[in-house]
DNA sequence: CTGAAAGCGCTAACAG
DNA sequence: CTGTTAGCGCTTTCAG
């Protein structure tokens, strides 16, 4: 790499020539800022990035902390935060949690010595279930924003997305209540994140509220064989004719579980979950599906932090965001 | 952050004794070296990563370009990749080409300026497309290492880790052609990629070798209905007794497509699909599969830059490895 | 055993 | 209009 020491050496100028050419300086005469561009051009000299960061103490650079990147709508939020963020001008360093509270912290406590200027993060798993949140507090008293996304420490004071998980499944409900169906079950394999009981509690609320059954839930443990779970469920529950999914892939298990049990659907048992549009389609009819938006959820994520990276002299309040989910009628419903 | 000047300062000794100290160097008295470092750990001091990136003129960071983040067979390796390069202390900076070449060519621009050490990439469709390769060849030529995985550039000299995707449709079909399937189908739609024309290929070769039937391809566009395409197909085709998926949805749709056409799987009809676990129980009987092995091509590939990274001096010869598939037999094929 | 000084690449205040 | 200098945080050589 070109140093601006070696262009000023080439030119016989000083280096503050050069750099205040290079950055169009109106104390530089029109004939030196030619000459300068000119050979910078020449060598395709870049400004070295590190020596910027050192100098101007930021790095443009942001902590993504994902617990992991083979779930779907995750993978989709990353994408939403990587091209935000590149649009913005910032680079994105991702570490991924594996939903360890251990690698969590491992993670901030890596980073946080001058190679981010911030976190983007989605709290892990074992961090929700033990609700341990010193380690976010620490980050933050260190004079490094957090923005938390999706599953949220409640108790820390930082900017937030979330999506109104609540009312998704209870809307979902209302709808296959209007179905007129009359056993809704309640499909979960993520009953231990706090997006997962906010969902459960969704669908139960709108279940007891009209009194016509009693919540009807199955959850699934992360090591269990779902698919069969999920059959022998429905095989013992034969009035089953509604299913709410929570999470991304029991709707579509669920699907084709019931065909394969000589269920029609959506005419027997319809069938609502959560999932992205590629996935919809490994389901035969395809599911209709709650959509979390997640690509807007990341951008939303990117610009607040960048906001907050942008404006830290203001000190402005923290803020949470909700993006709304919307359902995708597709073919595993009636309406 | 706390620096080595504040804890020089309040030690009354010099910036160059606190460092020593810390860095256990044996000029420095026990006395002064227990001092300083009591004070770093009260004052919970790390060193400047990019003061240190600056001075050793290297970041530990890698730059990872992925065309496609929601694919999960590049998700999966992204994976593998964050976690070896975590475990040799290295982080990634990923950026995602959405299968352009501008944006390709842009991220190699961004990182290649001290922000990385070199680069782990898979090539994007367009890029495949086109056949580019210079800005491949400039980034190596300045001094920044390279290693492709997956769809790789053959005229770059660089390292490379790919997959037997020619071995694995060829067995796969093999495997077809033993349970005595008389008319084997092949779905894509990868055609434009360099591993979509191999596996197109491994299964040419297996079914003409045979002699017994003409290859029957349905090559599927990036913008159609999928699940319509593979359906119709089925249908067109009521002899086809035998599915080689050459991507990772096609499989999954054959199976549920099959079946609602109602054929029975494995009886009437075989399925094998390059997918991964979590996919292949989105059908129902599972999908047999072609096992890609991502997160150990992504390991591989840190491992592989990682070491060249740190024997620069070392000029050895580029390298290409190549990751053996593995077929998992589940519920769509007889044996 | 400890400290002063140089230098990594860059910007910017200040001097000329 | 151009150059000198200091400094971002750190390591390391060389002097003391």
């Amino acid at each position: 790499m070109v140093t601006l020491k070696q262009l000023a050496k080439e030119l016989n100028v000083s280096i503050s020539t050069v750099s205040k050419a290079l950055n169009n300086s109106e104390e530089i005469g029109e004939e030196t800022v030619r000459r300068v561009k000119e050979l910078a051009e020449l060598y395709n000299y870049k400004p070295n990035k590190v020596a910027l960061s050192l100098k101007q103490n930021k790095t443009k650079t942001i902590g993504v902390i994902i617990p992991n990147i083979l779930n779907h709508f995750l993978a989709k939020v990353l994408f939403g935060i990587e091209r935000e963020a590149t649009k913005l001008g910032y680079h994105i360093i991702t570490c991924i949690s594996n939903e360890s509270l251990e690698k969590e912290k491992e993670s901030l406590q890596l980073l946080a010595n001058g190679s981010v200027d911030g976190f983007i993060l989605c709290v892990a798993e074992e961090t929700q279930i033990k609700n341990e949140v010193e380690h976010f507090k620490t980050t933050i008293s260190q004079g490094l924003p957090i923005v938390m996304f999706d599953r949220v420490a409640h108790d820390v004071m930082c900017d937030k997305v979330i999506v109104d998980d609540f009312d998704a499944t209870y809307n979902a409900t209302k709808g296959l209540l209007k179905e007129d169906r009359k056993k809704i079950a309640f499909l979960s394999n993520i009953e231990d994140l706090s997006v997962g009981k906010l969902r459960e509690r969704g669908y139960a609320k709108a279940v007891l509220e009209e009194n016509r059954q009693e919540p009807l839930i199955l959850k699934i443990n992360k090591n269990d064989d779902q698919q069969k779970n999920i059959r022998s469920f429905l095989k013992k529950n034969k009035d089953i004719d509604g299913v709410i999914a929570a999470d991304s892939s029991s709707g579509i298990i669920a699907i084709n579980a019931a065909v394969n049990l000589g269920k029609k659907v959506p005419k027997d048992i319809s069938v609502i979950g959560f999932a992205s549009k590629s996935d919809a389609i490994h389901a035969f009819p395809r599911l209709t599906t709650i959509r979390q938006h997640a690509k807007v959820i990341g951008a939303e994520t990117a610009q607040m932090l960048i906001h907050r990276l942008e404006n830290m002299d203001l000190k402005e309040d923290v803020k949470t965001k909700i993006v709304k989910t919307s359902v995708v009628k597709n073919d595993s419903t009636l309406n």
